[in-house]
DNA sequence: AGTAATCATTGATCTACATCAATGAACGGG
DNA sequence: CCCGTTCATTGATGTAGATCAATGATTACT
C-alpha cells in the first residue's frame, strides 16, 4: 500500500521551533561557524515536514532532490535488490538525511528513505542549495565540509567490512546508537550489518552467554 | 632501509611542463569549467616532484598536508596493522593522490602512499589549499566538486565489499586498471581486494579455466 | 479468544575464503 | 653458475557466515 507523498502544511508552536532553529543551527555549526547573517540564508530556504512511521521521504529510484534535516525521529536508507530488501543507512536525529550520491549527482535516488519512527524535519531543495552556495562563500563552505565529513564516515564504513567480523561491527553499532536496538525489528540491523538475520540471531546469543 | 624524502630540485622541458598544465587543466575541468584566472591560481600555488620507484611520498602515520596530482605513474596507499601489509588504494595517473580523510581532517596520514614506479606529480599544501579557496568562490566550489566525487567512489567500495564476490571485485578492478595486473605484485592487489593471495591465485586459476 | 502475520531463534548443512604448509618459478647479486 | 630472496601456486584443513527448514514468541485483526 503506497502512503501518500509528504505534505509541508503542518503548524508548530513558536517555542518549538526556536527549539529546532537552534538544533539545525547546532548540526551547522559542528563543521563551522555560523553567523547570524549565514543562518538567515540556510533558515529562509527551509521547509518543514512532520512525516509518520513508515511513510516515504524518498522513493527508490524516484527524484531525489531534497536534503532533510532530521531534529526528531529515526529513519532508514533501504535499497531493494532482486526482491530482498537491504537496510543501507540509519538516520538517527539531529542528522542530514538524504541518499548522497544520487542527490549531489542529480540521479534517482539508489535507495528509499523511510521514517521508523514519526519524524520531524527541515528541507532543502538541490536548487536551494545551489541558490545558497552562490549566495555566499561560507555556502560553499559548508557543503564542503558536510561532504568531508560524509568521507570520514563512508571510509570507516569500508574499513569496518574490510577488517571487522560481523559481532565487532555490531558491537560498534550498538555502542554508538544504543536507541537502534530498541526500537528497530532485528532483521533490519542484521541487514545494516551484512549479516543475515540467523546470523545476527547467534551472535547475539553468544554475546549473552558470555 | 628508509627513503630520503622527496625533494624539489627537478628540471623539465618546457614541452613536458605545457603537456603537464594541460593535463593538469583536464583533470580539474573533470570537476568544473576552469576559466584562465583560476588555472592561474592553481598553477601558482603547485610544485613540480619526481619520485623513483619505491620512494615514499606520504609516511604512514608522519604528517599529512600534502595533495598531489599524479601526472605519471602509479602509487599505492599501504597500511601496517599489527604487521601486516595492506593496500588500502591504488593512484593511476592521472589523479589526486593523498590519504584523504587524514589530509581533510589534518591528522597524521593513517596509511603511506608509496611510488610502484617512476612517478611524476605536483603538489600542493593543504595551507595552500585554504588560500586557493580562500582567494575565490571557484576554489571552494572545486574543492566541494572534489569532495563529492571521491565520496561516489567509497560508497562504492563499500557496496562491493558488501554485495560483490572477491572474483567479481576482482574482475572489475582489472576491467577498470588494466594496467594493474601486468604492473602490480598480485599480493598486493590481493589485499586491495580484501583477501589472502593463495586465494586470489585460486580465484584467477578458476578463471583462466573458464 | 482464535487465527494469521511477523519476527526471532535454533539446528543441519553448505560455501567462500582463511590458514598453514610445501613446492615451484623467476630474479638478482656474489 | 649457484644460491638466497621473493612471489605464485597447490593441497589439506579450519571457520565465519549463508542457506534451508522447522519451531517459538509477539503482536494485530476479526
Amino acid at each position: 500500500m503506497r502512503q501518500a507523498p509528504y505534505v509541508f502544511s503542518h503548524m508548530i508552536s513558536d517555542q518549538q521551533r526556536a527549539h529546532d532553529y537552534a538544533l539545525i543551527r547546532a548540526v551547522y555549526e559542528r563543521f563551522m561557524p555560523i553567523n547570524d547573517t549565514f543562518f538567515e540564508v540556510i533558515a529562509s530556504h527551509m521547509r518543514y515536514v512532520e512525516m509518520s512511521k513508515g511513510q516515504e521521504f524518498i522513493q527508490q529510484g524516484g527524484s531525489n532532490d531534497q536534503l532533510g534535516l532530521l531534529v526528531e525521529g529515526l529513519m532508514r536508507g533501504v535499497e531493494i535488490i532482486d526482491g530482498d530488501d537491504h537496510t543501507m543507512m540509519f538516520f538517527d536525529a539531529p542528522c542530514f538525511v538524504t541518499e548522497y550520491v544520487g542527490f549531489l549527482r542529480r540521479d534517482p535516488a539508489r535507495y528509499g528513505i523511510v521514517a521508523l519512527e514519526d519524524c520531524r524535519l527541515y528541507l532543502w531543495s538541490y536548487d536551494d542549495l545551489q541558490r545558497m552556495y552562490s549566495l555566499s562563500k561560507d555556502g560553499e563552505r559548508v557543503g564542503r565540509l558536510i561532504a568531508e565529513q560524509v568521507i570520514a564516515e563512508v571510509v570507516n564504513d569500508v574499513r569496518s567490512f574490510r577488517f571487522d567480523t560481523a559481532k565487532e561491527r555490531y558491537e560498534r553499532l550498538t555502542a554508538t546508537y544504543p536507541r537502534l536496538a530498541q526500537c528497530v525489528p532485528q532483521y533490519m540491523v542484521a541487514s545494516y550489518l551484512g549479516i543475515t538475520p540467523e546470523s545476527l540471531s547467534r551472535i547475539r546469543a553468544r554475546l549473552a552467554k558470555s
